[in-house]
RNA sequence: GCGGAUGUGGUGAAAUUGGUAUACACGCCAGACUUAGGAUCUGGUGCCGCAAGGCGUGGAGGUUCAAGUCCUCUCAUCCGCACCA
């Protein structure tokens, strides 16, 4: 029979379908695996990306279930969010109608590529549903505080219209569409993230286990604690006098106490508070308050090309030695770090350093490296050292000092050891339309107030304007006129949209309501306690930050909304490597991309699935390679004829090992190697491509012989152990010749790795030089006998000063001469 | 600058604890079958060399009977963060 993808494919996506042959059960008793891959964003089509993605959670999910386990491998659609109204902009469709299009269109890719998700639990963050819970569990965050409105100054994306996140700025730009970011004084919804920064930040360790160091490293440097001290630098009576009395002090944080007595400035954000309040009230002359506002309108990327500043005409009092210090404003110093003013100390900090070279301040060296003269004519010293010209501290570490100056200043009361965090909160109000509407009501009586429970869903109009410009549901003739759920008064909804992070950050907890469940509650305690955590977590690196930390906190929100009980919602992480084509990322500007669908149709879906596992393992980069593709639907076609040889049997057959030929005894023991490895990879390791290359040594070895109980053999493990890559071949092959019965768990043959003979190497001084067979029995001396005699030609006019017999390995004799 | 990785044939890659480096595949070469081959099957294929032999895991050292694997230094590439006080 000749192998016909499409057939086959089409065969068993029907058979998989009709007989809900991958929906988990609901005992709770079974011992359960949750496999998941990160959920896409219904753009369309899928890309390899995806493929690779699903095909490797797939994997997993099909060999869970061969062993027996009650598997959850859900899917689906992240399909809240900007494109669909971009679309809507273009082409004057409607966003809904965009993104379930698309979605029915994606859900016929992935059931074509053989995926076995669960399809009772397939859902869309879009879903009016899934709004319903998720405005209820925003409700609560606001009654435990963790949700808060604020004025403050947000990053504006001018091209999307909307303002991001912190964490959705990348190099000053906006995370989407790349349009440099603006500042904008606005109102802004914000998750207290900042209350878990240390839970999020200690709880990594939790993780090691199972997920990569790559990502634990990149969350640890986004949250970025630092230890340090924090203290008030007290202005002078004169200065006092020229701020009219309004600023005492201002507070400035640092990590290095130990360098205190190297001050020689001071500077301030040019946001700082008591330089707005000089700019309000014209203390400084107008040419320096065009500079400074020139500097605060500067791109935080142009901000970093060149330090530069203005002397402010104000001094404070050094806190320990009692000198006059004056203070600067300075553009590399962030207003939202610590409290945006520091200490300078241009002896030991590069930035410090720039500045005071560039303004002509003075650069006094107080630490110096343990046996060395201090030197900073040239660079700033910014290692641990000891300390000099620092009063009581002098000789003393670093480290030591460090602790014995936070020591007296909290004696003092003049300062306090400080934690500080480059994680802020998070801010998630969006001007757009196509996301979930943040139930909130505001009132002229009751100012913001929440929307009663009972009236959620509070869902989108359909009837929108969509054009680009401002918010669609600002501009909506009635959509926002409500009743205020306190006093009943006429009242206005909030019209901002929830980040569509927040969607993606409990969806995972979604997938494990029943069916049933589904219809009237989000999930429920006993349905997450029996499936969380999840197992293996399948996506992409890109989502290291943003959405895993988004994941994490929301996992303990909920925690502590008491919704369920566990820390950590992702057990296991792999991260795939992205797929590449002449060396660069897919992508449709480059034009480089390949279509899943064209390639299923030329080859079929279990060739694009083994190419993908095949060609690399799923952490690494994998190149695209058109005839490597070919070469893995020749393997497949190959294994498909081949199952010719196989005697139909209902059991697995019993096989006399001793009665066989040395071909037939061969084939038997790389069957049972790929199985060997089979179980390794799928439990440890998760390369897929060693696996594979083990089943086709097997194949290699099974058609050297014609013994047709082992080809049998064979082939009840080898489908078995294949179906996870390439399923509909293998169930096509299971159903003609082991009525599906293969299809679960395979029990190892010890007696097969038995051998009568091995082969050992010989080596001299390391150096290969041939091999001998020896009996299993045979002695060191007979090894040695054997071993001389093989390599005798290099032994000649040498001498043997050791002999070392390694056993079933190797012989090396050490000579000399 | 800080942090994380990765360097092995013409190519993608194996080698799980130090023990015969290059499994498996792609490509290439040769042969068979064929009207034909971008199908299928068989064999070969690290590099230099006619051979004997020598050399080979980015580079330089070291430990060891034995190093892709361990240690020291170094080079290159990729990724993430970045004026975070």
């Amino acid at each position: 029979m000749d192998y016909i993808s499409a057939d086959i494919e089409k065969k068993w996506q029907n058979y998989w379908k009709e007989n809900d042959s991958f929906e988990p059960s609901e005992d709770f008793t079974l011992e359960k695996k949750y496999i998941l891959s990160m959920f896409p964003f219904p753009s369309g089509r899928l890309h390899m990306g995806h493929v690779r993605n699903y095909s490797i959670s797939d994997a997993l999910a099909r060999y869970h279930r061969q062993q027996g386990k009650n598997v959850l491998h859900p899917i689906g659609f992240d399909s809240f969010g900007m494109p669909a109204e971009n679309a809507a902009i273009k082409n004057g469709s409607h966003p809904k109608g965009w993104t379930y299009d698309n979605i029915d269109y994606m859900k016929n890719e992935f059931y074509a590529l053989g995926f076995s998700f669960s399809r009772k639990r397939e859902m869309a963050t879009s879903d009016e549903l899934y709004t319903k819970f998720e405005q209820s569990f925003i409700i609560d965050m606001y009654e435990k505080g963790l949700l808060y409105r604020e004025k403050g100054m947000l990053n504006w994306c001018p091209n999307d219209q909307t303002v991001l996140a912190n964490e959705q700025v990348v190099d000053g730009c906006c995370w989407r569409c790349d349009t440099p970011i603006e500042k904008k004084d606005m109102n802004q919804y914000y998750f207290k993230i900042t209350q878990y920064s240390d839970e999020l930040l200690d709880d990594l360790k939790e993780l090691e286990k199972g997920w990569p160091k790559q990502v634990l490293t990149m969350q640890e440097n986004w949250i970025g604690k630092s230890n340090g001290l924090a203290f008030d630098l007290l202005f002078d009576d004169e200065s006092k006098a020229k701020l009219n009395s309004m600023f005492e002090s201002f507070d400035v944080f640092t990590t290095r106490p130990d360098t205190i007595y190297g001050v020689s400035y001071t500077a301030l954000a040019p946001e700082h508070a008591i330089v707005t309040y000089m700019c309000e009230n014209k203390l400084l002359d107008e040419a320096t308050i065009a500079q400074i506002i020139k500097m605060k309108n500067t791109s935080s990327i142009d901000r970093q090309k060149e330090k530069a500043g203005l002397p402010l005409g104000l001094n404070v009092i050094h806190p320990l030695t009692g000198k006059i210090v004056p203070v600067w404003i300075a553009n590399f110093v962030l207003m939202d770090y610590g409290s945006g003013a520091v200490m300078a100390v241009p002896a030991h900090d590069d930035r410090d350093y720039d500045f005071a070279k560039k303004y002509d301040l003075p650069i006094n060296a107080v630490i110096k490296a343990k046996d060395a003269e201090s030197d900073v004519s040239e660079k700033a010293f910014t290692d641990a050292g000891v300390l000099f010209n620092s009063g009581e501290f002098d000789g003393l570490n670093s480290k030591k000092s460090q602790y014995n100056i936070i020591k007296m200043f909290e004696e003092k009361k003049i300062g306090a050891k400080t934690t500080n965090y480059k994680l802020k909160d998070w801010g998630v109000s969006r001007q757009r339309y196509w996301g979930a509407p943040i139930p909130f009501i505001h009132c002229e009586d009751c100012g913001l107030v929440m929307e009663k429970k009972e009236n959620l869903p509070i869902a989108l109009p359909d009837d929108v304007e969509i054009n680009g410009e401002g918010s669609p549901l600002e501009n909506h003739p009635t959509w926002k006129h409500c009743k205020c759920s306190v006093c009943g008064k006429d009242a206005v909804r909030e019209t901002d949209t929830m980040d569509t992070f927040v969607q993606s950050s409990w969806y995972f907890l979604r997938f494990c309501a029943s069916p049933e469940t589904l219809k009237n509650t989000a999930f429920t305690k006993e349905e997450i306690s029996y499936w969380m955590g999840v197992d293996h977590y399948v996506g992409g690196i890109e989502h290291a930050i943003l959405h895993l930390l988004y994941a994490r906190f929301f996992t303990k929100v909920f925690r502590d909304l008491g919704y369920l009980d566990f820390d950590e919602p992702f057990d296991k992480l792999l991260t795939q490597g992205m797929v590449l084509k002449d060396g660069t990322k897919m992508s449709k500007s480059k034009g480089n991309t390949v279509d899943p669908d064209a390639i299923i149709a030329k080859y079929g879906a279990d060739t694009a699935r083994l190419f993908i596992l095949f060609a690399a393992p799923p952490t690494q980069e994998l190149e695209w390679n058109d005839s490597a593709v070919e070469g893995s639907h020749k393997f497949i076609k190959r294994f498909f004829d081949r199952a010719s040889n196989v005697k139909k049997t209902e059991t697995k057959p019993k096989i006399d090992h001793s009665s066989l030929s040395k071909e037939e005894k061969t084939a038997r023991k790389k069957v049972y190697e790929a199985l060997k490895r089979s179980e390794e990879v799928f439990k440890e390791r998760y390369t897929f491509n060693t696996m594979i290359a083990g089943v086709m040594e097997a194949v290699n070895a099974l058609n050297l012989q014609s013994n047709a109980d082992v080809w049998s053999e064979g082939y009840w493990i080898l489908a078995s152990i294949m179906e996870p890559v390439i399923p509909h071949t293998c169930w096509d092959i299971s159903n003609e010749y082991f009525s599906l019965n293969n299809l679960t768990k395979q029990e190892i043959l010890e007696e097969v790795f038995i051998e009568d003979s091995i082969t050992l190497g010989v080596a001299i001084n390391g150096k290969n030089r041939g091999e001998i067979e020896v009996d299993l029995t045979a002695t060191k001396e007979e090894i040695l006998t054997l071993a001389k005699e093989k390599v005798k030609k290099y032994l000649e006019d040498k001498t043997i000063i050791k002999e070392i017999v390694v056993p079933k390995k190797l012989v090396n004799f050490v000579v000399k001469g």
